[in-house]
DNA sequence: CAAAAAATGTTCCATATGGAGCGATCTGCG
DNA sequence: CGCAGATCGCTCCATATGGAACATTTTTTG
């Protein structure tokens, strides 16, 4: 008996599923981060965050990820205590903090990305090029309309 | 900016949507669980196991829904206080416990589940009746494949 | 049949997480 | 300018979570 077994014995079976992916895809994948690389999640947000675009402030950072201050706040203190950040004052507001990384920090994610590149290729591998194009548009779509709903 | 805007910039873009989309759809939502009904995600996980199967053990909903034994056990025993499940010994082997839900516990389920459906509604009402028909034949595929590559 | 190994559920402990509130700073309005 | 209110980041605290070890019971093995 798995959580496939009662999915359809569930009304909400497109959220489950939704769920359930996430669970197999993310979770096992942050455990071995942090095991492997010693980092953890809302670090690895940071990580993501500013090797997109550097500069950026903590509260950015709270926007972006949804994450709430004080968690993005631990996560600029560890990941500088780790010199994969480094926190400058910012000159146009002195309660901000301007956020970049370091070389450290592009390295460590250059080294941990590839791990969910797999995971996401092992995700996605029983699908033909096509239905990848059909997931493409349809994740898009549904990405794109949450702001719509979401907090009503 | 917003998750949304960087999502382009991943090598991960599908499994970047499917985590943001889990995101929105159901953490507000366990967070609401929490407040409104006083029953938080391991508790709901057992109820919803029970309210498919009743007289599962505790060891069948690790199976099913991959939470560690302690996180079972810990909600059997607070549902327990809250009189929405009962276990009792079970006769072929006195380890396990064979956990039944009570009528206030099928009345929980009933009064929270709705809560579920409508933000599944939310999350899937930019969809056209075609689309969900292609997003619920790839979201199979998606899941059915998972046992072939999790762990591995 | 006896001892080793596995299974089941619990407890202990370390840590991750989020809410609330704090001090410092900035903005808007008179 | 001066003050009320908003904003930013941090700290405190309560709680959720998972790993490891434990006692009890069952299963396997010699």
């Amino acid at each position: 008996m798995k959580l496939l077994d009662i999915i359809d014995g569930t009304p909400i079976r497109y959220g489950y599923r939704i769920a359930f992916l996430t669970n197999f895809y993310r979770e096992p994948l942050l455990r071995r981060m942090e095991l492997e690389h010693g980092i953890i999640r809302p670090e690895w947000t940071v990580l993501i965050c500013l090797s997109f675009r550097d500069g950026l402030n903590p509260r950015d950072i709270c926007e972006i990820t949804e994450q709430p201050r004080n968690t993005v706040s631990r996560a600029v203190t560890s990941l500088t205590r780790k010199g994969l950040i480094v926190p400058a004052a910012d000159p146009a507001d002195a309660r901000r903090k301007v956020l970049r990384i370091t070389e450290a920090g592009r390295a460590a994610y250059e080294r941990i990305m590839p791990m969910f590149v797999e995971g996401e290729r092992k995700l996605m591998a029983c699908l033909t090029e096509r239905e990848r194009g059909d997931l493409d548009r349809l994740l898009d779509k549904l990405c794109r309309a949450v702001p719509g709903w979401v907090g009503g």
